[in-house]
DNA sequence: AATTAACTTGACGCTAGCGTCAAGTTGATG
DNA sequence: CATCAACTTGACGCTAGCGTCAAGTTAATT
């Protein structure tokens, strides 16, 4: 089975236009939000206090409540936008590379890329809000991919055979909460750390590249 | 310079009696503080609410303040029997073992399984609470020793050599943090991405153990 | 321009944790 | 056994964030 055959991503689930029969003020003050919460769980991922957005959308928090539902609804009408979509062209370039191996480091590379310039990826990785249905969907189709990578991986005798898809996302989320919690590193450290990582799950006997 | 030529740590800084003029209610009070925050920080790492370890040692939280002048005071109190003595133990060790990555090997090894066991590694490899002087003292140390294990295994050949004591560092606390936020991994998983960490910071032309 | 449903909001009560202090209790000392 | 310094503590005020609601405002409709 190939359960990723299309993983282009769903196929328009957050409209640009919200809810049709919404009055003129409030449509204004959905798009006010939405701006402002993309703007804010870019920078400070996806726990940004609410208040805080309420604010840079110059709305009050009640607003947001009202129109989204709370935190969970607010991501669900963002996380497209915000990372979604990059992942979704991150799986669809990795699944062209025919090379199974290149198309595994042209994945992890892609990931690890979002990861440096996207903390709330992070949060979608930790899946800390479930109750996001696109962040359920995106996190399985990942998962999916992933799975199928590796596996061609291991089929091609690139990949080491112990090395599992398991392994991956524990690496993507210990990078993420560091890259969090510490300075950032500078983008030659940072690089050469991704490839140690992907040097480090290389099949032995054909280590170079 | 060898700034870590004797690395057994402080010679004696938290006594196992207290402050000697302390009336005897006190002085029990001390001790069952400090073996509730030695239990309580074990399991839950430093950030422990300081009312739940209080309640634990049958106490108010002001005694707590009273007696160790707060988090870090208490902290202080505890991270040698916590931590700093079995680390200082894992580099004096890993000093003694004489072939360069087998003494690497031994380091990361070692530090790694402490890590599995103690949640509080990971804040003190933070730094979380800097104000701690056993903290900063270990913190230091610690880092001579990478920094000298590191460069032993680049003068001998075993260890890449754009592989820094900070790559180091950043999985580490990389690995700390997964620990925290993920279900905890089986043994066997734990172990095989050790080694896998290993395999990565290896000089390319002695890849096999 | 009157009506009304849609919409917004300030203010509220909630939780969790911190750090402090006046008032009360108790161990040590003469 | 009285005294008093040492000690403990409940209760308090603080911050930060959540989620809700009655009351007020405003866009659309006729």
């Amino acid at each position: 089975m190939t359960p990723a055959a299309r993983a282009a991503g769903p196929a328009s689930d957050c409209p640009v236009t919200p809810r049709p029969g919404l009055r003129a003020d409030a449509a204004r003050n959905v798009a006010q939000i939405r701006a402002a919460a993309i703007a804010a769980f870019h920078g400070r991922g996806l726990s940004t206090p609410l208040e805080e957005i309420a604010a840079a959308a110059g709305v009050s928090k009640a607003t947001i409540y009202n129109r989204f539902g709370g935190r969970e609804g607010l991501i669900d009408a963002v996380i497209g936008e915000l990372v979604a979509a990059k992942m979704y062209a991150i799986m669809e370039k990795a699944r062209r590379v025919p090379d199974p191996w290149e198309s595994l480091v042209a994945y992890v590379t892609d990931r690890r890329d979002l990861q440096f310039t996207e903390p709330a990826f992070t949060d979608a990785l930790l899946m800390t809000y479930p109750e996001s249905r696109q962040l359920v969907l995106l996190a399985e189709t990942a998962t999916a991919i992933t799975g199928e990578l590796v596996q061609q991986g291991h089929e091609a005798g690139a990949v080491r055979r112990d090395f599992t898809a398991g392994d991956l996302y524990y690496a993507d989320v210990a990078n993420g909460l560091a890259l969090r919690e510490l300075p950032a590193p500078s983008r030659a450290d940072y690089d050469r750390r991704t490839r140690f990582f992907l040097n480090s799950l290389r099949a032995h006997d054909q280590a170079r590249a």
